[in-house]
RNA sequence: GCGGGUGUGGCGGAAUUGGCAGACGCGCUAGACUUAGGAUCUAGUGGUAGUACCGUGGGGGUUCAAGUCCCUUCACCCGCACCA
């Protein structure tokens, strides 16, 4: 026998089955489809991580399983490639950003092909590619059309090392995600989408999908739906009422001040009558400048300020209350104003006791000396009038009615979403197809004139003034009105990241059409995408954004489906051996290309399967990639027991039939682990047993074909079967083989177990009891006691309570 | 603070409706074959003081029976973070 060679044996069935176009998906739109997702790369220079192969290969299984089931299969790949690292890297070294993606996709994509994933590369896709993101700039200009994109002055989230405006996804803990440079405030004039529009069906239609729950959780939250209602107060003097919103409206009569932000519009409109107002000015500048993070750290301790000369009317018992302005009230959330209700809500309480304000208790159940009572399950309403002596939930419907009735307020939702701000100053990115016209304003471009290319440029650095490289190309950006003809100029910032993969799920359904984004009849037939894997990191970004372009063009009548995806799982993180996040700076980090190299591409897939729960994050281990290449020794080395015989044989029979069933329901539920533990046990059987029949060796080869198929399909042909493996029914199982006729239960005495019996599986109790009685070992036990009572569940435990 | 999650051998991890805790793999120990072994094979491997007892983060409870259910408590991880 010769020895198993991965290298040379990989490299074969790869070639075969990219000359041969094994995993082409087909045009056939007769066949039941499966559509299977995993996110696509980003190109960056490091190449492949160990923590790519992981979803790529779970996917892949189901891919492949799929195949063997008959489905028609759409497993493609593709190249998420805009973006600020490439365009970093490339003004580092002077090379122009488009050669150093080419060079990018192509190691990758070397990497990728190592390791005999089954994708569909004839439908390989590129954003940065002109005639994809055509669809991309076409898919902008309808939400234009639509007025969803519009442009705004808006404080954004800037980062002074990338030079580069962030969405608030974009930026944590008050640090560029990128870079973790510190983000600053700045006003600049962007592009936005209004996602907001779709806040609520982005949440109801969670409920059309199968989505992992911590993902709904997630974008629940990100989304942050909360009910209540828009209250009235009157300000001494004015006509104009000051709005608040607020979800407790049944504390209102414990407001004792109120609260407006820093930069609420009725603080310019009134200053005439504000006799303080330089100060709260000076406030208002402070408050600017505390970035995020410093916001968040100083939230220990409120700050802020009176406001002389205004003061206000609470609506429900006429009291006259003090107007504070400070910077916990944001301005671009609810109305910017708040009503305080120190004893039940905490920062109003802390605000309170820092500026002593009066604490009324609304709501009985607390102790509103130590802090406030925000509980609304619990307690009853007093010092409220008409309320009094009603539940919290009882109240808010009581007032509501109450002041919905005398015109003082009205029911309102509110979310934390924000629209999604969408223009970005940089080189490398779609070119946003509008332009600006002195005399027609913003014109989209005719769809004759996509895509509207990006130009090549002298210099893409960005610009210390904020605009984009492209700003700077006078020839590029001065152009004519598409409706007028007049004088007209480019819109010269880009578009992020995000827009290309928002949609390129949809392209891959019909990669070269070049009238629409994808034709109809493709996408009625692919989507929705069946099972898209991906990471957790992704959930409140890409999820959000792609839902919500989908659910946009659904509306247009592009797309059949309200949502795109209709089950979504995520993988958990490969760390380093040592336990922490694999880094270069670390010194932690595995090549996969080292591993392909040594052990082999199977070898690689079996482990990334076998290291543990799916969803967790696992170290990796060297030793754990060693004993999954001992076990592909072993499968090689199953070839010297295979005898010539059909069937399977009465020893094995009952094993392979449960390893079917084992292996064939993991792999649906995201239990590689088990499956490929199962597979090593039956192997185990396999080699005690000391030889195989033709028959169970090939279902175990059908069985492990779509965790490592270059192995499985190199000893299929030794073995001379007919065809390829990748070709295979997938093997079914006999439900009746799978159940023992005899089984093993144990025997407990008082609970403990204390011996093991073998008896038929339906055995009755009074057999079951004979059998167990006869045991040697359990007659010693129950020797000199009482029998208390017996407790007999038949396929499991037999239990007998002794005094 | 809020939301979500996780605690099981030396390690990664298994355990349908409560029903033999530790499958499978790693590591380790001993042996075999070897000039040699980071190869392969065989046997063993939760702990302890060997027929027993103790063991699923801690404490309490329900039950004939608890990793699994209930109460309570601790630790760690992830996400959000003044969202009224």
């Amino acid at each position: 026998m010769e020895a198993y060679n991965h290298g040379k044996l990989e490299k074969k069935w790869q070639k075969l089955w990219e000359e041969t176009g094994a995993f082409h998906a087909s045009d056939d739109y007769t066949k039941e489809k499966y559509y299977a997702l995993i996110e696509f790369p980003y190109p960056s220079g490091q190449g492949l991580h160990v923590g790519h192969p992981r979803p790529y290969t779970a996917l892949d299984i189901v891919a492949r399983k799929r195949r063997m089931e008959g489905f028609n299969v759409l497993y493609p790949m593709g190249w998420d490639a805009f973006g600020l690292p490439t365009e970093n890297y490339a003004i580092k070294n002077k090379i122009h950003p488009r050669i150093v993606t080419e060079q990018n996709i192509k190691r990758f994509k070397g990497q990728l092909q190592s390791l005999g994933l089954s994708f569909d590369w004839s439908r390989e896709i590129n954003t940065t590619d002109p005639n994809y993101y055509k669809w991309t700039q076409w898919i902008f200009i309808q939400l234009f059309n639509k007025g969803l994109a519009y442009k705004k002055e808006f404080p954004i989230n800037w980062c002074p090392d990338c030079k580069c405006g962030l969405a608030n996804e974009e930026v944590v803990n008050g640090a560029c995600e990128r870079c973790g440079t510190e983000v600053v405030r700045k006003v600049k004039n962007q592009w936005m989408m209004r996602i907001t529009d779709y806040a609520e069906k982005l949440i109801k239609d969670l409920d059309l999908v199968d989505y992992i729950e911590k993902v709904k959780i997630q974008q629940k939250n990100w989304i942050g739906r909360s009910e209540g209602m828009e209250v009235d107060f009157t300000v001494q003097g004015l006509t104009d009422k000051l709005r608040v919103y607020t979800t407790r409206p049944d504390t209102l009569f414990g407001v004792t001040y109120m609260v407006i932000s820093p930069e609420h519009p009725i603080l310019e409109q009134e200053k005439a009558k504000i006799n303080n107002y330089e100060e709260i000015i000076a406030y208002r500048e402070f408050s600017a400048k505390k970035s995020d993070f410093e916001r968040t750290e100083m939230s220990k301790e409120k700050t802020g300020l009176i406001v002389h000369g205004l003061s206000a009317i609470n609506p429900v018992n006429s009291q006259e209350i003090p107007i504070f302005v400070s910077d916990y009230v944001l301005m671009s959330y609810g109305t910017g104003a708040i009503m305080a209700v120190p004893g039940h809500d905490t920062r109003d309480w802390e605000f309170a006791k820092k500026f002593q304000l009066p604490i009324v208790e609304v709501v009985a159940g607390g102790n509103i000396a130590d802090a406030a009572f925000t509980d609304i399950e619990t307690g009853s309403m007093i010092n409220s009038d008409f309320l009094n002596g009603m539940e919290v939930t009882a109240a808010k419907t009581a007032i509501s009615d109450y002041l919905i009735s005398k015109s003082l307020g009205e029911s309102k939702i509110n979310y934390k979403l924000r629209d999604w701000v969408f223009s970005r100053q940089r080189y490398w990115g779609e070119p946003i197809p509008l332009v600006l016209c002195k005399k027609c304003g913003w014109q989209p471009l005719p769809e004759s004139q996509l895509p509207l290319l990006l130009p090549d440029v002298e210099s893409y650095e960005p610009t210390d003034n904020g605009e984009s490289p492209l700003a700077k190309m006078t020839s590029w950006v001065n152009t004519t009105c598409p409706k007028c003809g007049g004088a007209a100029a480019r819109e010269t910032d880009t578009m992020p990241q995000w827009a290309g993969s928002s949609w390129y799920f949809l392209r891959y359904t019909d990669v070269n059409n070049d009238q629409a984004l994808a034709s109809p009849e493709a996408l009625a037939y692919w989507l929705p995408i069946d099972w898209y894997n991906g990471g957790m990191e992704h959930t409140t970004l890409h999820l959000l954004y792609s839902r919500f372009w989908h659910k946009f063009l659904y509306e247009c009548g592009v797309v059949p489906t309200q949502e795109p995806y209709q089950k979504r799982t995520s993988h958990g993180m490969i760390m380093g051996e040592n336990g922490e996040k694999m880094s270069k700076s670390r010194g932690n980090v595995v090549n996969p290309d080292d591993i392909v190299e040594e052990f082999g591409a199977d070898t690689l897939r079996i482990y990334e399967m076998f290291i543990g729960d799916f969803e967790k994050s696992v170290p990796w281990s060297m030793n754990g990639v060693k004993g999954c290449r001992r076990f592909l020794d072993r499968v090689w080395r199953l070839q010297e027991i295979a005898n010539k015989n059909k069937g399977y044989s009465k020893e094995l029979e009952a094993s392979v039939h449960k390893t079917i069933k084992k292996v064939s329901n993991d792999f649906e539920s995201l239990k590689y682990n088990t499956a490929i533990s199962a597979m090593m046990s039956l192997l185990n059987e396999f080699t005690d047993n000391g030889s195989i029949t033709t028959d169970e060796f090939k279902t175990f080869l059908l069985l492990l074909n779509p965790v490592a198929p270059h192995i499985t399909e190199e000893l299929w042909e030794k073995l001379a079967h007919p065809g390829y493996i990748f070709q295979q029914q997938w093997p079914v199982w006999d439900e009746s083989k799978t159940i023992d006729d005899v089984i093993e239960i144990g025997v407990q005495i008082s609970g403990k177990v204390r011996s093991t019996v073998l008896i038929p599986r339906i055995a009755k109790q009074a057999e079951a009891e004979k059998i167990v009685k006869s045991d040697e070992k359990i007659q010693e036990w129950i020797k000199d006691k009482t029998i208390v009572k017996e407790i007999y569940v038949p396929g499991k435990i037999y239990n007998i309570v002794v005094k």
